[in-house]
DNA sequence: CAGTGGTCTAGACCACCAA
DNA sequence: TGGTGGTCTAGACCACTGC
């Protein structure tokens, strides 16, 4: 094939774009399955490599999603949306209207829910003050929508914080941070949140289940008591594809 | 090569992950040139196709990046950190201590300032309640740090909003909203930020220079002034790999 | 069993950088 | 001018789906 003068774009990147052109002109809709990797190629003048590689691009934004043995299908992805400030204010700030559509989570689901006693990651450690070695009660879970998991939710709490509460109990389901540290006497009233785009090790790929190339949105929220003292941190790994953070406050 | 049984992951996400493990480990320290592909290649044990798969994912949560006829170096990357709520409390709530370290931008420069009227787009066009083929006026730029390039900010006020505004003087640098909506006599109250990962359309990536495959937080900030009526968006969009964003909050 | 996505290899060509 | 990253192609093989 002769390619276009003048041309510096790579034929996968325009082949990615074309094929996300005719996407959100309806030409294929959401569950579509898109013509196979040499028709494609062969509607675009590529090799199969190179309509492969635009593929795959597609599959790391979430626009699209392999099915093997089967097929390339169009993703029906409405994002479900995290609220970092409490949203009591919404009503008043009226119109629901939002930049993005998103998914009001009808049912959430709870799996792989464990606690444990370790020494936490270096950078939890270094925020709760302790000697190395030293151990925390952690708290882990998958949170799931229809089936798919969404975010996994781990809670770090110091001993003497997490001891006599309802999280020391086996059975009592995933830990919910704010009602812990109600129930140790030492509620939190303040917060600071930290979010970063990264990708994921093994493991998240894994639990969260998301294809290679996909990011997480790694949130860490630092809760501070009213002695200003940090007395819990809860960090949760979302799938950067199917995620809306919102925060409102203010002025 | 004999692939070990049992073993499902791929080669190239296997070499990704010896290599990120070589480079946390400090076997290869950040500024340090990596092996070129012929010599990964051989070190473990794959073609050459696979290593450089192996270096694209790593060139792509920014890692490492490739300069054209030199080789692959790993990044010495420290990201920008992005506030939502104002942090004028940080003080009160005290330790510096962050999860993820962060570069405090020491000179923020500015680009490619413009000012125009247009119809926004749709969803923005939505959020203040045009109605079709409506114009606003519209502000971007391009903020850089130390020549390269890290955000882009777009500004959106209604044209009754902007009249007499210095954001109709085309000299007066990049918009700042916040001042602009004190001049024209409706000071912001109340922001709702949205945060989206996404990839960058074409446009996006050419002016943020960032490699194919990266991803970009898409940010708008919704104003609301006193009268609890939309007054102008903010959109802001980054380089994912490069920042981190923080917001603060009493609960 | 046939078709499809996903992985892996081998090799060619170009643009760019550094010596 | 030689080495390097980046792109593109052709073809092989496997795992899985659906008939």
């Amino acid at each position: 094939m002769t390619d276009a003068p003048g041309s510096r774009v790579p034929k996968y990147l325009r082949t990615a774009d074309l094929l996300k052109a005719a996407i959100s002109d309806g030409r294929y809709r959401p569950g579509d399955r898109l013509p196979g990797e040499d028709a494609l190629a062969a509607e675009f003048g590529v090799s199969a490599g190179t309509a492969l590689r635009a593929l795959e691009l597609l599959k790391q934004d979430g626009t699209v999603e392999g099915r093997r043995g089967s097929g390339v299908y169009v993703q029906t992805l409405t994002p479900l949306r995290r609220f970092g400030t409490s949203h009591v204010l919404e009503a008043q700030w009226g119109s629901a209207v939002r930049v993005w559509p998103s998914d009001n989570a009808p049912s959430l689901d709870v799996d792989q829910v464990s606690t444990t006693r370790t020494s936490p990651p270096p950078a939890v450690a270094s925020l709760l003050g302790l000697a190395p070695g030293e151990t925390v009660l952690r708290s882990d879970s998958r949170f799931l929508v229809r089936g798919r998991p969404v975010k996994l939710v781990s809670v770090f709490l110091p001993q003497e914080v997490a001891a006599g509460t309802s999280i020391e109990r086996s059975d009592a389901g995933p830990a919910d941070i704010r009602a812990v540290l109600v129930e140790a006497g030492r509620p939190a009233v303040h917060v600071r949140q930290e979010v970063r785009v990264r990708a994921p090790d093994s493991t998240d790929a894994d639990r969260l289940a998301i294809p290679v190339g996909r990011f997480v949105l790694d949130e860490h929220r630092v809760y501070f008591d009213a002695g200003r003292q940090i007395i819990g941190v809860e960090q949760t790994i979302m799938d950067s594809a199917s995620h809306v953070l919102e925060n409102e406050f203010d002025l």
